[in-house]
DNA sequence: TCTGCCACAAAGATGCGACCTTTGTAACCC
DNA sequence: GGGTTACAAAGGTCGCATCTTTGTGGCAGA
């Protein structure tokens, strides 16, 4: 039996339920509710509580229990909220968000890597807009997906700035959500393929400006594709 | 007795341990160590285990023990990670980075809360400029501070981004560990006053891009008092 | 001697039930 | 009516027991 998941199991669903909205803020539960409800025993029914406390998506509370928190409090930087949120209802708000906060980020982030990446990163960056090109043009979607995540995953980390390397994930699950939700169109468009180039280029040629407006260029891009008002 | 901080009084210690790499990447910790370290139960060292998994500072593995995970996995995101990391060894790398995270967001932040805002968040916001000038001008650093981040934390909310809304915590630890560790003048500059009215200004006159402006003026002013190559 | 398989033990994962501490609340007294 | 006190609910901590996984060393065979 698989014997050793019971706490992320738990911690999966409660996380899902708060936040989807099921458990709204202010909402409460005990520690004796979840050791029922799933069967685990108290261990894990607290640990999973500390988890979510973690997460901000509770707090506990003595005599009173478990009690939901907003929205605002939530650690919204973290992979499996944003995983959740965009499993649920808050999808497009949530996409919204990330893509405004990866319009801000990605541009500093690509000139920050056209000073600092390491001859070795840049030959990877050059190679993986070749392949994101070929995979596109052939409407593989699938495996541009995961180039396209690690082009930008490269470029974060080419960086040289942990917190940008930080949003790796997040920029990742925002890829993968647009993908999966259908807002991705059947091809990718040769304007997107040509500003990722412009990118690679830019870092290659050491030229921090080039690579932020070329940057800048893609994440509009997206921004608009959502509808945002801009 | 204080009998209810056990938890997190473990989890301070040994957070602030591996961030300050006192506990290197690869480093094994025992639940038995941590009981007998502490002298706790079980169940403490099994829930501070659980809070630094999630932090990324480690991983459990049976029939080994808790790993201590390298650098790249932690959660830089974190307030208390951020908080850790500013107490210890790698501070001014850590605020060089958290800066120039700054310098990406903030510009577009105060952008957003130019198209945003609601009128009392105006308000509010007019309000502090004001307030900052008369503490800085009084040589009142420590209010003058809380005004500061006050009045970071009234931008990044405006904006509706609940993405930088959630970096509240993140710069308010910036500018608390700047005061606190000698990185700021003794008064603050007259420019940085201006600046942060014009950004007010352009919030009332609902002027997205003045605000994004003379918000870069703040930021690379501060990405220049850190001695940033740019 | 080298290789591969197996048994053992270490350390986490889970479970139980007990007792302690805090704190909301309602009954009670002035 | 207001303040005080006693009760109980729910989390906080503890210790121990059992189960499961997995690294490792030893043994056997080639």
């Amino acid at each position: 039996m698989a014997v050793e998941v019971l706490h992320s199991t738990v911690l999966e669903a409660i996380g899902a339920e708060i936040t989807a909205g099921v458990l709204p803020a202010g909402a409460v539960l005990t520690l004796e509710q979840l050791q029922h409800r799933f069967g685990v025993s108290r261990t894990v029914a607290r640990e999973t509580m500390r988890s979510l406390e973690q997460l901000g998506l509770l707090t506990s509370r003595r005599r009173v229990g478990l009690v939901v928190r907003p929205s605002s409090d939530w650690m919204v930087f973290d992979p499996r909220v944003i995983r959740w949120r965009l499993a649920g209802p808050g999808r497009l708000g949530q996409l919204r968000s990330l893509t405004e906060l990866r319009a801000a980020v990605e541009p500093v982030a690509a000139a920050a890597a056209a000073r600092h990446a390491a001859p070795d990163e840049v030959d990877a960056l050059l190679a993986v807009t070749a392949r994101m090109r070929a995979l596109g043009e052939a409407g593989r979607l699938e495996e541009f997906l995961a180039a396209d995540v690690e082009f930008h995953a490269l470029l974060l980390r080419a960086g040289r700035n942990e917190m940008f390397s930080a949003l790796t994930e997040v920029v990742a699950e925002v890829l993968a959500g647009r993908t999966r939700h259908g807002l991705m169109p059947s091809r990718p468009r040769p304007e997107a393929l040509d500003a990722h180039d412009a990118v690679a280029a830019a870092v290659r040629s050491r030229d921090p400006e080039a690579a932020e407006r070329a940057m800048t260029v893609i994440t509009s891009e997206i921004r608009a594709a959502l509808g945002d008002l801009h």
